[in-house]
DNA sequence: TATGAATGAGGTTTCATTCAT
DNA sequence: GATGAATGAAACCTCATTCAT
């Protein structure tokens, strides 16, 4: 009975959709609220404002992204580094592809970059920064020790820069390909790629011929 | 005598650095006339709009851009791969970083992607799709003859994202660090670092060990 | 055991303390609630609405400032003219100087009175009034008999003017002096000074050199 | 041809009269300009706002009020005491019953010390400040040296308040005698009591019996 | 060619009041 | 007796656009 939730429930869904699809400025107060069947008014009754009500959403997509796909989640017992860099690149993959509640987060994301006005210190703080740096961790050890912190830097750039760009180009590809979804399988498809040619990547690195 | 713009031109400077900036939203009609010292009617009478000047900015902008960092302008006679990868990965990197007016095509294109309002599609055809077919020519033929679509299509990914991630981060970069410019012996750094990481991964991918 | 105040008594309280505040218009129906730690709807539950609880507060603010300060409050036995005058300027001094309670009609007045809603001619009618002509009866005879009622409401108004000046030159001084409270003492000594002054005058009316 | 006036100059008019009559918070930015036939933008076009429109509305007012009825107005040379008396009470007195242009200050001055939200202050110091000034220096050498500076303050309050209550308590005569206007002549009956009076009140404070 | 006064649609927010519980 | 979620009217303000000059 998925009616049955409180406004103020529908009120953060409808405007999580809306503010993943159109941005923090051009979502209006008065279409979240006609999408959640409330008043005009109910945005500012439950939450202060449309500002604060930005805020709770990405809070809230944040924790539903983060928790569906863990950066670690598809790690095996003693991973090697192609399966970190796999299941970070999946983590990362899912988060963008998932047409659920999962996926509005990259949206989010998306946009508050594209427009920064509030929370992006936070967000870089506690999502972003700490999955950098986990994964550097796994790096940090396979590269050896003399590697220089800005390189190390370069490195994760690299791979990161290859999996976010999924997300960056999602308008080019839903203009040239059409909104079709993608299939879990394609997106294995992707993370390997990803994870193959980051191994690649970092063994060039490594070792300058 | 640059004073001596018309005011249409001093419209249009005005608003491409304010897009640029802020947004197509966020700008207003208001304060680009007044940044161009200028009639609040102006931009009406001159370009019928506040969408037809963004067009025309978006066009300028990518004009200057393309003309000032070629996708071919790095490369010397006879270039091998890695030559290609790293003229490549220079060239979208000056557009990034470049604080003068070809600066300004990789935000405003930031921007565009974020809320595609309008000409994404020609932005896509004629400028974006290009490039990329022109670095797919360089791979295609190191790689072998038996790769299959797809599989170059993932690569051409992995390398342009590595390159534009340094667009996308912008944001995040501009908070941790501050505001500070980059100097052109860093954006070459980085540009061979993306195109050695790159030939390492391409070979992963050539060679599935 | 003062805690144990009904809401009702509660919110007239706090209904009081704000109205006077901040007036009518400015008060609003949540801020009291919320000031007598009632629930949101208690006000429109217990007086019916703003209005009547307006009404109520100044029944309330006016028996209790009549009741502390009595016109006649200071008048020794056998009172000369100069103690009738004492005695209504003090009475009416404290009114307006009342730190308490005892304080807050003068306010209200004062605020009614500059944007009369409602129940201004009750007020007229049932505490102004009355006070008036009780000083009418002091001065009348005082002055002889040939004295016309148009000159005898001149003189009121000349003694009444002087004491409720520091009612509405209120915001004038807590803006120049700051909002420190006034002593018992200085009190009296503006209440000796406007009854000699007024004595003063009302012998120049008298005996028109 | 009074319909020539510009649209900014309606504006200010019906704010004035508007302001005047309601106050601050009362009046309307709509039914400001519907009673200046202008649009609902036309005051944030001209003047920036509701409160930018009502600091005008006071400047103007006030410049209008002393202009027409300047405190020295009535003075004959060599002026006396009584004189100087008589003048400083027709003029404020002229400034309050006042039904044209000259007569919205009194109105404004009321309601604005009733719930003082801006320039107060500013009015305080640029229009009531000077003008006790002024008639201090009338009275302090009459008086003689030894008069404590409080003293004099305190005589001020009373000439003053005798003039003022005949704005304050407009509302209370509003109701009691209807609306109908004051004769020059019963302006000048009172301004005359006030002197007469005040002059015996000073001198009883002059002479402490 | 260019201006700037004026417009109207639309946005967010406040607040007294209502109603089911 | 009391609550608090919900409402709708109305307020102020912004801004792209228009039109007479």
């Amino acid at each position: 009975m998925p009616e049955k939730q409180t406004t103020k429930e529908r009120l953060r869904q409808a405007a999580c959709d809306i503010f993943a699809a159109k941005g923090y400025h051009d979502a209006t107060v008065a279409e979240i609220c006609e999408a959640a069947g409330a008043n005009i008014a109910a945005v500012n009754y439950h939450f202060g404002g449309k500002e604060p009500l930005y805020d709770e959403v990405w809070r809230h997509a944040f924790a539903v992204a983060t928790k569906a796909h863990p950066i670690d989640g598809a790690l095996p017992e003693n991973p090697s580094l192609e399966d970190h860099l796999h299941s970070f690149a999946l983590a990362i993959l899912h988060r963008i592809f998932s047409a659920d509640e999962t996926g509005r987060f990259a949206k989010l994301l998306y946009r508050e970059m594209a427009s920064p006005t509030l929370a992006l210190d936070r967000i870089a703080a506690e999502a972003l920064l700490p999955q950098t740096r986990f994964l550097g961790e796994a790096i940090r050890p396979w590269l050896g020790k003399p590697i220089k912190k800005q390189e190390l830097q370069l490195c994760l750039n690299s791979i990161i820069g290859q999996c976010v760009f999924y997300n960056f180009s999602r308008p080019l590809r839903e203009r040239v390909m059409g909104k079709k979804s993608i299939s879990e399988k394609e997106i294995d498809r992707i993370a390997r790629h990803i994870a193959r040619f980051s191994l690649g990547g970092l063994s060039a690195i490594k070792e300058p011929t």
